[in-house]
Order: structure tokens, then sequence, then C-alpha cells
DNA sequence: CGCGGCTTTGATGTTCATCAAGTAAAGTGG
DNA sequence: CCACTTTACTTGATGAACATCAAAGCCGCG
């Protein structure tokens, strides 16, 4: 937790909370807090009381549902600019999904009732988080669509891709999630994301050193997360 | 088209417009213009620009993509209330999805511009905005979970409910959708959405005579849907 | 009345989940 | 720090769920 003011060099100030004169940056960089987390700790948890507004600053989570029938379905893996507590906060109570932190993360938290007043008083800064929160679902979305008309390797292409490209721009990193989260992210069982990984090993498309995955063909997987 | 002033006495205008003053709800009056749709028509094309707010006023609408390989893919099926051109409008140029009548359907449309105004200087209007579009994006994400952790039955099941008691509030409706639309949307194909339904005849669970469903055992139909 | 789209059913094969069984890795308590 | 337990990972075999292909009847519409 800290609360010095360091809102005005903070990389998501301009993209979150752009348009503030120095009043409100102030107000709003004495009243956050921020929260630091371990890989796996809880950020927010299904069932709780929406009370504040949560934003990454950095980091990566999930954000998950826990079933009627205990299985959990991952509805997104999320770096900062992607996730606000967005979903559902400006219409229900308590959250409807859980958030953990799949590496080590930063979270900056306003009271959610500052967040509504300011709304209500600076209209460029509710233009922003409506613009923000429309982009947040929209990807959420368009992602769930996306996978759902895949067949498993193409979802597995896709998700590796995904890491590769938009997490951590690079051909050789290592995956945050286990895979059991990966299957519980696109759909399938645990053995079929596991059978699929080592098919693109055997095909040459990846290399795979427990977590550490090393994308050698990229243009195949690319091939088989369009096609597939 | 219709231009005379009856916002007063619509019946969204406290859902969507509440806390407004004469003023503000006169000009919306004055701006604001209805159409209506036939079964069938277009009434939002994707990849055209955003430069109208919708909502939707009466009828019934479907929300459906095409993508790359020609296939379409229902997002969501909307009636007033749920429907109101939120994805996307305050984050893109333009349209990612389509917008077709399922029903005759009446929309409301205001320019958008105008809208983004109204956010700016009415900060309850903007928290009104906010709410609608929380409530919209939650509820179309929490059932593409609900469908897909759900086998085919399950989910022939889940959709024959909602349209009993979402849409219709009656087990004797007419399917306000082909087959093939419903496969669309449940993501499976038309062959099994037929193989299904019949399977539910045979079961004495339904009645069908053509597009005309009559549901006939809805604790049945109830068990499926949360087991399957 | 004939054409195209929607619907229906059956036969077939593929994709995928489930079950089983074993190895590796990682956390836990003495 | 080591034995112990648990959790994650891996592979194979099997069957169920589902898509695909094929063929025919039906209905609305020009």
């Amino acid at each position: 937790m800290n609360n010095s003011c360091n809102c005005i060099s903070c990389d998501l100030k301009d993209i979150f909370f752009e348009h503030l004169n120095e009043g409100e940056i102030h107000k709003m960089c004495s009243e956050k807090k921020e929260h630091n987390y371990s890989k796996g700790d809880v950020i927010i948890e299904q069932g709780e009381e929406i009370k504040e507004f949560t934003y990454l600053k950095s980091g990566l989570v999930k954000l998950f549902r826990i079933e009627s029938d205990g299985k959990e379905q991952i509805i997104s893996i999320s770096k900062p600019m992607d996730f606000v507590s967005l979903l559902s906060v400006f219409s229900e109570k308590t959250y409807n999904y859980s958030v953990t932190a799949l590496e080590d993360s930063t979270t900056c938290v306003l009271e959610l009732e500052m967040v509504r007043k300011m709304t209500g008083e600076n209209g460029i800064f509710a233009l922003n988080i409506l613009e923000k929160m429309s982009k947040a679902s929209d990807s959420i979305i368009m992602g769930m669509l996306k996978i759902r008309q895949k067949h498993l390797r193409g979802r597995i292409a896709f998700i590796l891709l995904y890491f590769a490209e938009t997490v951590y721009g690079t051909n050789d990193f290592d995956l945050p999630v286990s895979r059991k989260e990966i299957a519980e992210y696109i759909g399938m069982t645990t053995e079929n994301v596991i059978r699929i990984l080592s098919e693109f090993r055997t095909d040459k498309i990846i290399k795979i050193f427990g977590k550490t995955i090393e994308i050698i063909d990229i243009d195949r997987l690319k091939m088989i997360s369009e096609k597939g």
C-alpha cells in the first residue's frame, strides 16, 4: 500500500484518467490505494460486494467464474490496459467473477463512490470510462466468438499466439498458466491441451520445456489458428 | 419516421434517459428519429460507420457477425431494454457486428454526437448509460459462458427456456428464428438442432408444429438445461 | 409450377471427452 | 533436508458426442 502522490508520473494516468485538472488529480492521488499481489493471490472474489473500482497497473491476471458444478471457466486473461474491474461494476452489487494474479501484479484502487462522483462531474472523464468499458467487453466478446468457432488445434494455436504476440512480444516465453487453466480458458480438457501441445512439438512447430514455450514455426501456427 | 414529441410517454424514457430535465427531453425529442423495420430487415450492418446511438423500442433483433470464412455467428438475441447499440459504440469507428429484425421492430435513434455531448453535460445521464452498457455486455458474456459449458441437449433446452420465459412469457410460442439460426447462436450444426428438437418431441417434452413450439414438460426441460 | 431455401432423417466418420495409469514436480511436516 | 503427500503433467485406449455427407420431402414465392 502506497499513498504518496505519484499519479502524475503513472503510465496509466493518461489512459484512464486523461483530462483531469490539477485538483482532480490531486484528489484521486490522495485517495487511491495501490496493492501488490504475488502470483496466485486473489484480487477479487466472486460474490464479494463491489465497493471499489480496480485497475491493473502491472502484471497479468485471470478473470474466471466458478460454475454451479464447481468447475472454473476462465473469461479472460488480461494485462494492464485491458483490465479494469469494469464488467458489472456499474450494474451489479456483487462481483459475479473472480480475479487472481497470474504474475506478480499491482492494482490501483479507487472508491467506487468517488468514481461515480467524478463521472457525474466530469463529462470527459465519463466518456473515457465509457470507452474503456466498451473496449474491454468488446474484446472479451470477440475473443470468445473467435475461440468458439475453432477446433482444438486452432484454439491452442490461438492462445499461444496470444501470449507470444499480445502479452509478451516474443516467441520464447514462460506460460503463466497451467495446462488445466488453458483448458478452462478455451473450453476443452486438460488432457487434450497436453496432447495437442505434444503434437505441435512433434510437428516441430514449438519447443516445450515445462512451462517454457518456444515458437519455432510461427507461420504454421498462424495458419492453424486461422484455419482450425 | 416520426418526429412528434412523444418521448414524454415513451416506455423507455425512464429507463434509458431518466433524470433529464424538461429542456433536455425536449431536445432529445426533437432530434430523435424512430425507424420501423419488418421481420428480416437489416438495422445495422457490419462494417458500417457508427454515427448513431440506436436503441430498441419494440420487437426482437439478432446481433451477429459474419466471420472470415463466411459463416454467421449470432452473438445475442435481444429484446427491448436489452439492446442498445452499446457494444463498440463508444470505442470503435465502425460496427463489427450486424443487427437484423427477427420480428417487426421499432428503433429510436439519436445522433451519437448528441449522446456524447449529453454524457459530458449530465452526470446522472452518464452513469445511466454506463449502467446499461455494463448490464448489456455482462449478460452477453454470462450467456456465452453458460452455453459453452453445456452439451447440445442442454443448449437447446436453454434456448427454448429463454424464448418461453424471458422473451415471450408463455410455454406456447412461435420460434422467431430458423433452425439454422439456433445453430449459429449456440454453436452447433443445423442438423443436430433438428435432431434434438425431434428427440424432445419423442420424449414428450415439447410439441412441434413447424415454427410453433409448445413446452409440455417444463421441469424436465429445466433439468436438461441445468445438467446437460 | 418449378426453383431455392428450409427442414427432416439416416448413415458414416471424425473429433473430442473420459477413464486409466504412470511419471515428474512441487509443496508440507517432521 | 528428507520422506511424504499432493498437484501438475503425460500417454494410451476406449467410447460418446458431434459434424459431415447424402437424399428426400416440404413450403413459400416469383
